[in-house]
DNA sequence: TTTAAGTTGACTATTCAACTCGGAAAAGCA
DNA sequence: TGCTTTTCCGAGTTGAATAGTCAACTTAAA
């Protein structure tokens, strides 16, 4: 479980998706624009997300990314160990050989807070984390700023038109 | 609470010389030979150690590093943050201007996490650490490969100068 | 058939962790 | 008084990882 901005941002955008769960793809020019991220290192992250299986890609005009799963079902662990290749911090990679093939004084120390660490990010889904108020209050704001284009509504303010292959959505 | 080699290292070393406290000073080189890490880097990281006032060094023959407080008043978090400049997993450093000015869609949850390891970390003593019966058998099996110079001796034969603080010691 | 998207892979700049080197200062010992 | 052992200090080196770019290609809707 590595910590890095890549995780983080896997994160973010991930987030986004799930604000935006059943409203339609996002493309990733619009997380872009509204999180911050570079285009480009979105695509980069994006693909590892879709090899993984969380996420499904829809291509041509209209298209966009959404969930492959019910945001439920999606921890914070799976997405950053989606796009970081495993690498633990015992740098024996479990392995007890840290140390001429034994293991070093302090082995047991960061197995364990692999293991504390793995366990908090895998208790947080992202449903969970879309529901708290300070991400809600978050997302509202980003939505002023970066309205999204035509396709994505608020399900209150147009109900109808349902496009074609995206007949009666599950209201969220 | 960054975590790298440096940081482990730190601990590394810090359990060494909590290992053989109160028998007298543990040079850097008996460290380096015994825990594998390369002197010149172990220099560099008792540096800050000291600095912080982790450790007291004593230069001459005979010299080396001892704590400078007693094991059970040292957590694990001391250790790493004292070697790591402050570097938080919010990329803001706790400001929460992540995104123009305002936190990010994430932030809550780094920040979190941050905690979760800080208190995790800052709940392990170096004397809780040393008394596990997995690092014990390591310490022994290190003390048969790597044994330290006739100036370390059981404190039986040489009950030492009592570090300030430090009245009777515990009998482990 | 045009065009809006995703998809891919190669490439690059920069930072940073990890480690080295050379020497100076202190302190014990002969 | 030197000699040795040790800590102390600052600057330099290196290699890998991070973060990001660019350009070309594919797919599918309109």
């Amino acid at each position: 479980m590595k910590l890095s901005t890549k995780g983080r941002y896997a994160v973010t955008a991930m987030m986004d998706l799930a604000i935006h769960d059943g409203q339609g793809p996002v493309t990733l020019a619009d997380i872009s624009a509204c999180q911050g991220i570079s285009l480009s290192y979105l695509e980069q992250i994006f693909a590892r997300l879709r090899r993984k299986g969380l996420i499904r890609g829809t291509r041509g005009p209209r298209g966009g990314y959404r969930l492959a799963r019910p945001p439920e079902e999606i921890t914070i662990a799976d997405i950053i160990s989606a796009v970081n290749e495993p690498l633990d911090n015992t740098r024996c990679g479990g392995k007890q050989n840290c140390q001429d093939g034994a293991p070093c004084l302090t082995h047991e120390l960061w197995s364990e807070l692999s293991r504390q660490i793995y366990e908090f990010l895998d208790g947080i889904t992202l449903a969970e984390f879309a529901k708290r108020p300070q991400v809600q209050e978050v997302a509202r704001r980003q939505d002023r700023l970066h309205p999204r284009r035509s396709t994505l509504r608020a399900p209150l303010e147009q109900p109808p038109e349902p496009r074609l292959g995206e007949s009666s959505r599950p209201s969220a």
